[in-house]
Order: C-alpha cells, then structure tokens, then sequence
DNA sequence: AATTGAGACAACCGCCGATAT
DNA sequence: GATATCGGCGGTTGTCTCAAT
C-alpha cells in the first residue's frame, strides 16, 4: 500500500523556483532553521509543497554546494564509489560534501555512464565498471556462472573497488598507478575549511531580480569577504551559472545579500543544521574544526581500504564489514 | 535568422523506512 | 499492532541552453 502523493493538493504550484520563492525560503530556514518541511509552506506562504521546499533548499540553496563543472579528482571519487556503494548517490555525496546527491546522480547519468561505456568499448581506463558493478552485472554472471564462481567474481571487484577508491581518497597512500591532481586543489574530506558560502548561489538566482540593491553598511566584514573570496576561487572552475555574470555584478550581489544569507547555522553549535543533512553528509558540516567522528569513520574505512594484507588468504567476508563497519559509517 | 537535436540539470514522482498517534 | 505522516532517496522526466545545420 503505498502513499499518497504528498502534493495532490490543488494549487500547488510546480516548475522552476522564481527567486522571490527562494528569498522567502532562505529567509525562513536563516530564521527556523531548516527541517520540520511540512510547516514551510504554510509558514512561509510559499505555493509549494514540503517535499518540493526541502528538495530546493538541499540541492540548490544550502550552503556549501559547489556548482559547475566536475574536477578530474571528484569525477575518479565519484566512478570509484559508485563502483564500491552502487547507485547509492546519498552516500557517494556524503564523501563529496560540496556536491548534492542530485549532481551526482546527473553527472553520472549525463556524463560518467558514457565515458564508462567507452571505456569498456576500448578495454582501458578504470578498473571497474561501474555500471555494472552493483547489481547487473553481478546478476547477469549469477545466472551464468556457478556460485563459487560469482563469489569469486563478487570478491575480486571488491578488490578492485576498494584499490580504486583507496587510490582516490588517500592518493599519497596509493601505489601511484593513478596519480590525481585536483586542478583546483580542491580535496573533498580533508578540507572543512574548503565549505563555501551559499551567497552566490542565490546572487546568481537573483541577478536580475534586484537592479539596486541598498548595500548593507555592516556587510563587508572582512570574515565574509574572505568568505566570498575562498568561494570566488573554488569555484573558479564553475561555468554553467558563473559564466552569466560578470564578477563585479557578482560580488556586488554577494555583498548585498551576505547579511541575508549569512548562515549562522553555520557554526557548529547550531544542531538544526546538521540534522538537516543525511548523516554522512554532517560529517563534513563543521567548517571550523575537525569532527572527531568523522575521523574516526574515515580511520575505519582507511583501516578497511589497507587492511587487504590481513585479510588475504583468509575466507574473506563482505557481509562482515559491510554489517557491522558500515553501520558505522552509515 | 530559424530550426533542430543533444546535452545539462532542475524538479517531480513514487517508494521506503522511521516515527508518532 | 495498525495506521498515518514525514523525511529521505533513487529513478525519471521536463525544460532550458547552446551548438550545429
């Protein structure tokens, strides 16, 4: 018996947001806090429904997303983890903390699926296939082969899955056979810092909206302007939405917005934020210092990537990890 | 300049698990 | 325990942009 839509509502209003519906949605998660997504339409007089507020606010206003094009580096992170968690793309963005699952989830079907394919054509490039790894191909070669067959098979893609993504999430660790350089020297995880202000996400929502918008005298602080600055330069790879501004309207926007989109949810003492975020994902929410946690899940799975030694030779079981390490992770 | 096809990506839909009643 | 509700996720679709013709 499945649900209802949540949305057979009459007058509910679908399609592209219009940039007043964003403002009235940041103003209200900047004022609430995101989460509790039933109260916001009401709240917010927003014609939507929760699931489309939410879906908004996670994909495209929350802070921290990096838009534009993919870096070699996240792109091999992105093929390596498919390869290893399937089409789980919630998970595969909790270790590209800038990325929503939705980019992802695109990326991949838009463009890694093809290069993938092409791969396989010529018989080079990654180890793995990542469209078949998780479940057709191993379904496929079920019906083939004999158990003990597809275990072994099973076994030495998990080998490869794990080389493959050990290569890239600790490439100072790796054998070096594919060496990565991130071309914006971004590096996902180990970066709190690298978590970039949403203020251009919505200025560039908004360019056009406000010709004129009144400068607020107390928003050029130099914090935020380092903020922006930081941001600037991520993002510097970005094309699609930052190409349609010129840099002065966008920093001019920036500032004008920065009081408004300042999120002191930001800080780590604000609990509502995070818990808006998947749980994988709120390993990498706090800017300012290292969460403990999250180094000790990313000890475990550094300890599950380079534990092949140990493990080899003995009756080695996916289950045992994937059962009690991953309910750790996850 | 107009048309068209492909690519990119934002948004929707339906299902599931967790939780409240 | 049954049911209703909510938030979250993955698959898919719709719309927009841009390059090729």
């Amino acid at each position: 018996m499945g649900r209802p839509p949540c949305c057979v509502k009459v007058g509910v209003k679908k399609g592209p947001w219009t940039p007043e519906e964003d403002i009235l949605l940041v103003s209200y998660i900047q004022e609430h806090g995101p989460g509790n997504w039933k109260a916001v339409p009401t709240n917010t007089g927003l014609l939507r429904c929760s699931k489309s507020c939410r879906l908004r606010w996670t994909n495209y206003l929350r802070p921290g997303i990096k838009r534009g094009s993919f870096t070699e580096h996240e792109e091999k992170m992105i093929i390596d983890l498919q390869a290893l968690l399937g089409n789980r793309w919630a998970a595969i963005a909790s270790y590209l903390p800038q990325r929503t699952d939705n980019d992802i989830k695109n990326y991949w079907n838009t463009h890694l699926k093809k290069k993938l394919k092409k791969l396989q054509g010529s018989g080079g490039g990654y180890p793995r296939d990542g469209l078949s790894s998780s479940s057709s191909s191993s379904s496929t070669s079920s019906h083939q082969n004999s158990r003990g067959q597809w275990e072994r098979t099973l076994q030495t893609d998990i080998q490869m899955a794990k080389q493959a993504l050990s290569d890239a999430l600790f490439p100072e660790k790796s054998s070096g056979l594919s060496e990565l350089k991130p071309s914006n020297g971004y590096i996902s995880y180990a970066k709190p810092g690298s978590y970039v202000s949403s203020t251009e996400n919505i200025a560039k929502l908004l360019e056009g909206w406000m010709r004129n918008p009144s400068k607020p005298a107390s928003t050029n602080s130099a914090a935020t302007q380092q903020s922006f600055d930081n941001m600037a330069g991520i993002d510097s790879a970005s094309s699609e939405g930052t190409r349609r501004m010129e840099d002065k309207s966008s920093i001019e926007m920036s500032e004008a917005f920065e009081s408004l989109f300042f999120f002191e949810s930001l800080d780590s003492s604000n609990s509502d934020f995070s818990q808006s975020m998947s749980p994988e994902a709120s390993l990498f929410q706090d800017e300012s210092k290292p969460d403990p946690n999250a180094q000790g899940q990313l000890s475990l799975l550094e300890k599950w990537l380079f534990d092949d030694g140990a493990n080899q030779g003995k009756d080695y079981q996916l289950s045992d990890i994937t059962l009690e390490e991953n309910a750790n992770f996850f």
